[in-house]
DNA sequence: TTGAAAGCGCTACCAA
DNA sequence: TTGGTAGCGCTTTCAA
């Protein structure tokens, strides 16, 4: 492996290792002259810097840490997804952590993200409480929250409408006739699930219409949980009840209720309706494709990484860093799963 | 961010940095007593080495390249984590390059891995001709084809017996009672498309069964590819041909072929048997859910992982890298899509 | 078995 | 606007 280093660069050119190094980091004038010749040499010599010598020398990684409950959730992939192409447009690169949606996991990948030595921090909670990573505060390491609220002072936030995701989802399921209604709850203390819950709520005492206690069920996100609520669902519904709209707190439980709906053969739309939250690939695939509040996973994962990049560079010029909130709205998307009319 | 230098831990522990450093790597032989007080130095500071540093010095990054044809495909994502979980076990981390399915990309990618000074890389290849990443071998950087056969001479290859797998679903199908049989084919040139569908082949040539050529379709591994076949599947259909059973090259394809066939309300598993090839979590959770050839992605991730460390220690000591070529089995998956008995 | 010191490639200070 | 050069934190000779 044959190294050219920023001193043959300097050669070529006929100038300082100096003058090369203000050319390629645009960091002090240079006269057009001289900055000609440098690039001819980069070119010719095919120079890549070395981004190990640069890190150590600027005390910046160029790595920013994206702690996520759950990277196998096509949900937070996305999210990644929208992270890492801000992050990637910026030359910086992520470093995913995946909790495995335990907090005590957030508190053991500090040491990890601290080790990397990374510059900046996307947190996407895994709970209701995300105290350790105050940590990386203290460290000067500015850390942005996405998706969820982590109830931490001082830090930015990016969420997104949640409660109205959940008004949309039931207004939705009351205009195409739905007469009892339940909902699949996500995990406890999690904000995006607390506020959906909330939503649906709002909608069912504003409007007349009957809430079935029965048809409330506990749910953490997953997959499983989902089939276990549809499961339920089933055998404590009577005919008199039909036809039943569920909202689940995202399309992943959402689909399990699908499943079993489907496995037992009775009537969807026609008979039960649901509708999930996310809209994750699968919601399409499904079938019937899965109705869905379509999340902007993508946008937020963005904009939280806008936000780090940001407050890393105030902190470069010693710039104390800025609290903002940022929330985006959320959509309904109709598919088949509720379409009785 | 106060950082904690080896020069710091050497004081507190009463020896030189390079006792340190020796003790931290294993590098030399140390006095067990030098070794004990540096330990403790190290703890009581809570040291971390610094990772540019040391590759700096050492010119080694302790990233591994891993070029893949599109990381949203369930199938490479898991193949992606086998990888990443053993590098994770060996110190070492991942640099994951989307090619989008594209030759051409690969090569632009060569240039990513240089500047990054990837250690070695893990190559699925995305094409018939993965030539560009020659360059790679010619700058001693180790590569490993995973999955797919690059074609590429003095190179390890972590593969699986596809064929095999597309004689036991073709079996499957027979022994269900299929009547005629079709085929979603995967990209041309791509080894694991055409493997798949010669094991295909020979089973139709061996028993006494009919292919129907209307019911062999041009795909490329994408759900989209999957509902056109099977929109096509449909409308050439005739009542006397069924049942009739489809093998998809892939599972995504699977469920396409699937989506339709439920859209148009004909009977599956009754009329119609679908075969997938993976086992993506989604062939589960579909409704039907998809009989599939079971592919080992996490284990070929990660014996190619292994298979680049090995070939970068032996790099380092100089000595010349080993060819080896690794084949697992596959599995059939047997689920509610065929079970028409 | 140990320590002193050179140097990996880069940036940023200082002086010109 | 430029060049010389110290030094980021580490590993690894070389000498003891």
């Amino acid at each position: 492996m044959s190294e050219v280093t920023i001193i043959e660069v300097a050669e070529e050119a006929e100038v300082s290792p100096a003058t090369v190094s203000r050319v390629l980091n645009d960091t002090a004038p240079v006269s057009s002259e001289k900055e000609e010749k440098v690039k001819k040499a980069v070119e010719k010599l095919n120079y890549k810097p070395n981004k190990f010598a640069h890190a150590l020398r600027k005390q910046r990684s160029d790595i920013i840490g994206v702690v996520v409950p759950d990277v196998s959730n096509p949900y937070f992939a996305t999210l990644i997804r929208g992270a890492e192409t801000y992050l990637h447009e910026t030359n910086k690169s992520a470093l995913i952590c995946d909790t495995n949606s335990k907090t005590e996991q957030e508190g053991e990948y500090v040491n990890t993200l601290l080790r990397e030595r990374v510059d900046g921090v996307i947190l996407v909670s895994s709970g209701e409480d995300s105290k350790q990573l105050e940590v990386l505060l203290k460290n000067d390491i500015p850390l942005v929250a996405a998706d969820r609220d982590p109830h931490l002072d001082n830090i930015s936030k990016v969420l997104a409408h949640n409660s109205h995701g959940g008004e949309l989802a039931t207004n939705h399921l009351i205009e195409k006739g739905y007469k009892s209604f339940g909902f699949v709850k996500g995990p406890t203390g999690i904000s995006t699930a607390v506020s959906r819950y909330k939503g649906f709520k709002k909608v069912i005492n504003e409007r007349d219409v009957t809430i079935n206690q029965n048809f409330v069920f506990k749910g953490d996100y997953t997959y499983e949980s989902g089939r276990e609520a549809g499961r339920k669902l089933l055998e404590r519904v009577q005919d008199d009840m039909l036809p039943i709209g569920i909202i689940a707190a995202d399309d992943l439980m959402g689909l399990g209720v699908l499943w079993e709906l489907n496995s037992a053969g009775v009537k969807v739309p026609g008979d039960f309706g649901v509708v999930g939250f996310d809209d994750i690939l699968m919601a399409k695939l499904m079938y019937p494709s899965l109705s869905t509040v379509a999340m902007p996973a993508y946008q937020i994962g963005r904009e939280a990484a806008k936000l780090v990049i940001e407050n890393i560079k105030r902190a470069d010029q010693n710039l104390n860093t800025t609290k903002t909130e940022k929330v985006f709205e959320v959509e309904l998307i109709e598919r088949k799963s509720t379409n009785r009319n």
